[in-house]
DNA sequence: GCGAGGTGCTTGACATTGGCAAACATTCCA
DNA sequence: TGGAATGTTTGCCAATGTCAAGCACCTCGC
């Protein structure tokens, strides 16, 4: 849980008001995510790498998407596929590739954890279109000059 | 890494913006600190526990600030304490409780810290005040009704 | 066409984190 | 005073993360 909970640095008020405003969105979004997956018996990072399979993947995509290594990858994949919600697939024109897709079953398990997340759908159903807009330019500022990276 | 990173639920455009950018966000807060942490060369975990005990508190408040069970705190304490940065004191009033004190090396570890994360400090920085007023305005309304606790 | 080097995936070892049950001392309350 | 609750520790186990090594395969340059 890598968030501003705790790493108490203590600023200005208003900071300090953000700061606790990021931490509960934050909350509220990986609470629901945790219920989701845990509803379909499943770990956040099982949850994410099976909502990555939608269309069939190499492992690859699916670490570079989790932000994991491959090696750990292996692993997670293993108990989706032994659940039967994935399957591996070789890779039409690399034989190295191995693709990674949701079967049947792991669709229907992708449904439903969408539909346990209405927060994830719609993050800013409380604002109107020009206060999304306010938003983002504000949270802009905010990152400031970031590094490129997909 | 609980963040909405890649829970992804195909949202609207300007709902996957506003997602990326707290992504971003909290990538940046992230990095920061895990980086300040190993720079001290302690895991985030740890670099917070730390920083939880500029004054002496007990075990179970910083399980609490952690937001982790109290047995597991015992061992991230184990390490810090180890490594002379930190020291279990009886408390006055309860022989129950362990008071967890940074020592003077911790102290200098905690500055250390906290100087090596400037944006956790002012995360702010680039918005003017009524910037800043706006953001947490509209961050409370996407927050929503939101369970109380401290 | 052949070999060197790079890429994709897996395996193994290991440390850290997280949840949970059990044990123990101590405190609180009826 | 006795039973319940609290604070801390220990143990076990699953999941995650990093790292090094290995195997299969592809690609590029000669």
């Amino acid at each position: 849980m890598s968030s501003p909970s705790d790493m108490s640095t203590p600023p200005d008020e208003l900071s300090a008001r953000a700061i606790g405003l990021f931490v509960a969105i934050n909350r509220r979004y990986a609470g629901e995510a945790e219920a989701a997956a845990a509803a379909q018996d499943l770990t956040p990072l099982q949850a994410k790498a099976l909502l990555a399979t939608m269309d069939p993947v190499p492992m690859r995509a699916v670490a570079d998407k989790l932000h994991a290594e491959p090696s750990n990858i292996t692993a997670v994949v293993d108990r989706l596929e032994e659940r039967g919600l994935v399957e591996r697939r070789a890779a039409p024109g690399d034989r190295r590739v191995k693709l990674v897709a949701a079967t049947d079953r792991g669709r229907t398990a992708i449904a439903e954890l969408r539909a346990a997340m209405p927060f994830a759908g719609d993050p800013l159903g409380a604002l109107g279109t020009e206060q999304r807009e306010a938003l983002c330019r504000l949270l802009e500022l905010v990152v400031g000059p970031q590094e490129r990276q997909a």
